[in-house]
Parts: structure tokens; C-alpha cells; sequence
DNA sequence: ATGAAAGCGCTAACAG
DNA sequence: CTGTTAGCGCTTTCAT
């Protein structure tokens, strides 16, 4: 270490204490703004940081005082527009109340998540919002909760885990938007996730390792139960996003089925939008061929011809939701944990139609 | 601090050494995996943290080293889809080098971007890079500068600022784009930005605080110039972005003016979005009505019909290169300032037409 | 109100 | 190879 002779060491508190003539305790009360001090000797140790261009080190302060006014984020994949808006909203959020953030991506991997969490505990955040990227594999969180370090589950709750959660009513959601296309006259419908699963088919709710996901599929079953269409567990499309392309070779297996479905659930935006880029490259029209329904409310479902009806979920809110009930918690409160589930709105735009057979007979 | 009596106090090396039974400097030494150590007490120093579910406090750490691990990044808004990407990449490349990143969000303005830099220094961060929200005032980066704090300008060259820079070729992107226009046939074109001017109508190039979009339009009016077009001044749209609906506002201006353009240049994509759907709303059809090319390849510019021609740019790769500048100046390298301008890509899509008054001609 | 001195958890000289 | 002893920059007792 050779910062104390280097010409740009940093100036600390012992430096102005020095130019302002007072001890380093004295110095380090105003300059933290924490003791007692004369408004005399405040402004003689205010100037001499000025003159030196003192700059407090957040780290040491940090190590002495045990709170880095930090909090973490893990998010899927922060490209995806979903995460970015709720990045932005979380930042928003703890900006107000005095909070910086540190951002770590896992890219949907749990061995991602689990070194960006142990980053960001080495790094001492005050508390962690994260979007677990595999329910089945939650070790590493339960170790968070044991430390007693806060931590909110963002999007995606996970059973049994004593963690606030912040999750919209994707059940319900998907109910809704599956018994929509069945009143239209749709008998043959598809659900498309971008989850992974080896081999490609569904086989279970247990190969389902993203809560959100899971609890979507099962409305979207439970409205095909109810309209007595059977065997809709073979249109649940597995489209995974591990491999480059694979998710866009998954949507051409499933329109150039022998039997295609006459409308499909988007879980996503990101897979929407495969789904229409493949419709397009193939000739399908919306919604005279197809009808398509997207999860989440993105900028490019608004301009297409038609324009696509969506699940709004609010992202924005969502973010905020979550950023406060975890600065409550950092601020000491410590209620039982809560599972926040915040209402989507179904935007119905032009991608629903009457399917072909239907048109046909009348 | 009660940590000490608190009964979850964070587990230290001292708890660590003692029961290892060997001094404190040797346990931190097979801990912080710098010192030479025997196998036998490397071993046994490792069982005992595992046992004791050792976490290292990194801040400590850094306080010692004088090293944090991390960049920071002050991105105008995080929201926008091009500095997600960005992002995405940043930290790709910086993971991959073993560094973290702390993301702050300007929102494009000054102040939040010198109390962003404030925070980053605070929290030691080994290097920044910055897009910044105005290049008329910029004594805040040039202190980064003078305190030798590694700096990479991203997107966005300062003039006189010895720092690393990554950017495009916008000028000549932007020109090569007019001509196009002007090759169609258009005499009336616009240029359309989300910079703020009080009165919201272009004067000089020394209202354009953001040097790319100056760099553009200086190319814009270049290409007019070129082509004999007079006064093409006129139509440099300062849309602002400061209130809810003023970009909206501005469009609509724009599009309702008694010599509307025939062609339009929108400095970004979320810009053109507006424009999109302010067409739309007004039932102006793309290219027979008006003709739009757009920067930045939006996701959405692909899906609409016609799809927008766009000016491309490269940004993952110039996160990667801005990443790796930084980083290797912060491990040690001290060339003078760089300056990287990545290639842009003309992507001819449909929305390119041959102005109305021409066809009508012919 | 102020100062001296002892931490915070870690790294880094320096002996042996 | 290992232990002792100082730091790093800041906060926090505890006297005065």
C-alpha cells in the first residue's frame, strides 16, 4: 500500500481535522454529520474539506458502521424490457429514501444468482430483491432468510420460504385471458414459455421451475378443463431459451404441426415476439389464422397490424411495491412475511378472432 | 454497534482463525487467498470457515486494499432499451474480468449525474462510464479525470476531456441517412430529437448538449446542404423530453404544420415511437403519406407494416469495448485518452417512399 | 462541545 | 511457513 506517499492519495478525515485544526474526532462528527458540534467549529471543518476536496469513503464508513445503504438486485435478464422498467423503478424508489442499488444479472442461471449473491452479501447490502431463477434450487436464499438479512422475492414466490413477495395474480390472469380465446370458438389452444426442459415436452406442473410460469400454466389448464377441451397438456410448449435459436426453432415445431393451434398464450413478451416474427416468415395472419395473446404489456405489441392484446402487469409498481417493503424491513420493522399480488389488466386490441373452422361453417 | 452481542453477528476471520487454531494474518491469508500457507493449515483454516458459514466482508477489504471490485455505470435511462443492452453488456464483459458494477440512473439530467458520480466515488469504485446528460457542463467528470479515476465516456464524446471514449460514426451515419432521403426525393425533411430548448425551436449547434445528437444533426443538415436544400434548419425538431406529453405534443406540432415534412430522421428510437404512433393516430400512412428512418434497430421497428428503416448501432459491442477500455486502464495501462467509433449499419426496411407530390407528378 | 483512544474486518509489513 | 503488529478511514465510546 502505498497511498499514503502516492501524490494522489486520497484527503480522509485526519487530513482536514489537521487543516481545520481540530481533532479527527471533531472532524469526523460534522463531516459525518452525526455529534454535537459548535456552529463555529462545523464551519472551520466544512471549510478545510471544501479546500481540500474531501470525498468521505463510503466503504470505511461502512465497515464501522455496519450498514452500506446499498440494497441488491437479481434479475433474470435485464435486456428484457420487463426487468429494465422494474430496475428503474426499484433505483426510483430507493433513491427516494436514501438507498443506492447494485445490480447483478443471472441470466435465468440459479449458478449465476447464486454468485451474484454472495457478491452482493460480500459487498454487505442492507437487503436483496430477486427474481429466483429456479424454485427448485432455493438453498442459497433460504441462507439469506437465516441470516435475517431482508429479502424480497420479485415476481416469482416460492412455497415455504418465510420472504416478502411481490407477484401479480398470474393464476387468475391466465384463467381470464384462456376463457377469452374459448369464447371466441378456440378449442385448439397452445401455451408457449420460454422455459427449458430436456426433452422439450410437457410432462408435469413439477418441470415447471418458475412460479410465475407454473401458476399461469394452471389457469390456462384450468379454463381448458372447464371448457371441457381435453388433453391441453399437449399444446404446453416448452420453447426453453438456453441455446441460441432454440426457442424460434420450438415456435416453427409447433405452427407447422399437423394440427397447429388456432390460438396461443404468450408467457412472455420475448416469446410473443418469436411467435410473431415465425407467423410472419410463414404467411400466418393475425388474427385470421391465428390468434395470439402476450403476457405483458411491451412497446412493439402496441404497433403491429393488428396490434396484440395483452396482460398488463404493473411492472412500475411492482418495483416500487417491492423496494418499500423492503426498506421497511431494513428500517427495523419486522411484520410477519407478505405476499403482495398486484391485479394485470387484460388490454384487448385486434389479435382475437373466430377461428378458421368456425368461419367456414357459418 | 451492538453487532458484537447481537446474536447474528456476521462471522469475522478472527472466528474463523480461532477455530482453526491458528493466528489471525494466517487464517485472512488461505481466506483472501494471498499468502503462503502449508496444506495442512489451508485445510484446516477452510473446514473451519465452511463450518462457521464464513462470508467475507468485501468492504473491509476494499477499505484495506484500496480496491473495490466494481465500476460504476451512469447511464441516462435505464428504461431505454439501447443502455439496457448496454448494460447487459457492460457487465457481461466486467463479470468476465471479475468486477461488479453499481448502476446508477441519471434520467438525462446533470444534477442526478453529479450526485450519481458522488455516491460511486463515495463507494471507491476502480473506474466509471458515463453517458453524459450534457456536455455544456461537465466540471464533475473532469474532476473523475483529475483525480485519475479511470473514465470511459460512453455514446456520448466530450470535447477537451481527457478520457476514454466509445461511440459511433454518427455524423456520417446520420448524412448517409439524409442523402438516402434526398435520393427518394425528399426536399422536405425533419430532424427529430428529445433534447429540451426553451423556446423548443433550433437556434445553433450550441443548444445541442448531447454531442452525438450534435454530431447528427450536424450530418442531417450537411446532406441538406449538400443537396441545395434551403433552410432545412427549420425543421431540426426539439422535442424535449422534460414533461409527461411534451414529446407528444411536439410531434403532433410537427405533423399538423401547413408544409408538413415528407420525411422525417428521428434521433432515437423511443422518438420515433412517438411519431409512429402519432401517424397512426392521425391515419398518415408510412411511406405514401411520410417517410421514417429511425437510429437505433428497436425491437419494435421490425414488426410494424411497413417495418422502419433504421440506423443500427452496435451496442453491445460498444459496451464490451467500453468495459475492457476501463478495465484495462484500471489494471494498470495508462495510454493516452482513446477514442473508439464503432461502425452504424443502414438497415433498409419499408417505411422509405418517394414523397406524395413526386408520384402525384408523375 | 471536544479530544483521546479503541474499535469495525480486513490486509500487509516484518520478524522469526 | 507462521505469528505479531500496524495500518486502511471511519465511527463510537468515554473522559474531560
Amino acid at each position: 500500500m502505498d497511498r499514503k506517499t502516492s501524490p494522489f492519495r486520497a484527503v480522509t478525515v485526519a487530513d482536514v481535522a489537521r487543516r481545520a485544526e481540530v481533532s479527527k474526532a471533531t472532524a469526523a462528527r460534522v463531516l459525518g454529520g452525526y455529534g454535537p458540534v459548535s456552529d463555529e467549529v462545523k464551519l472551520r471543518v466544512q471549510a478545510a474539506a471544501k479546500a481540500l476536496d474531501y470525498r468521505p469513503n463510503e466503504l470505511a464508513r461502512s465497515v464501522s458502521t455496519g450498514k452500506s445503504g446499498t440494497i441488491g438486485i437479481v434479475v433474470g435478464d435485464i435486456e428484457n424490457a420487463f426487468f429494465g422498467i422494474a430496475v428503474r423503478s426499484i433505483s426510483d424508489t430507493a433513491h427516494r429514501h436514501g438507498f443506492n442499488v447494485i445490480l447483478a444479472n443471472s441470466g435465468e442461471e440459479v449458478e449465476a444468482e447464486k454468485a451474484a449473491l454472495k457478491v452482493l452479501v460480500g459487498k454487505r447490502v442492507d437487503g436483496l430483491i430477486v427474481t429466483p431463477a429456479d424454485n427448485r434450487n432455493v438453498a442459497h436464499l433460504r441462507d439469506i432468510v437465516r441470516s435475517r438479512r431482508p429479502l424480497v422475492l420479485f415476481d416469482r414466490p416460492i412455497e415455504g420460504l418465510a420472504a416478502d413477495v411481490v407477484a401479480t395474480d398470474d393464476r387468475d390472469a391466465a384463467f381470464a385471458a384462456t376463457m377469452r380465446l374459448i369464447e371466441a370458438g378456440h378449442r385448439h389452444l397452445a401455451y408457449v414459455t420460454a422455459l427449458n426442459a430436456e426433452p422439450p415436452v410437457f410432462t408435469g406442473p413439477e418441470q415447471l421451475y418458475t412460479s410465475s410460469v407454473k401458476a399461469r400454466i394452471d389457469g390456462f389448464l384450468a379454463a381448458c378443463h372447464a371448457a371441457g377441451i381435453d388433453a391441453p397438456e399437449g399444446n404446453i410448449c416448452l420453447a426453453g431459451n438456453a441455446a441460441a435459436g432454440q426457442q424460434r426453432a420450438s415456435v416453427e415445431r409447433l405452427l407447422s404441426a399437423v394440427e397447429p393451434p388456432t390460438a396461443i398464450l404468450a408467457s412472455d413478451s420475448l416469446v410473443a415476439f418469436e411467435i410473431f416474427k415465425a407467423m410472419q416468415a410463414r404467411g400466418l395472419r393475425i388474427p385470421d389464422d391465428l390468434s395470439l395473446v402476450s403476457f405483458y404489456d411491451a412497446e412493439w405489441t402496441s404497433v403491429t397490424t393488428p396490434p396484440i392484446s395483452v396482460i398488463d402487469q404493473p411492472v412500475y409498481d411492482m418495483g416500487t411495491q417491492a423496494a418499500e417493503l423492503l426498506i421497511a424491513r431494513i428500517n427495523g420493522e419486522t411484520p410477519p412475511a407478505r405476499h403482495c399480488v398486484l391485479p394485470t389488466r387484460f388490454i384487448e386490441r385486434g389479435s382475437i378472432g373466430v377461428p378458421r373452422c368456425l368461419t367456414a361453417a357459418t
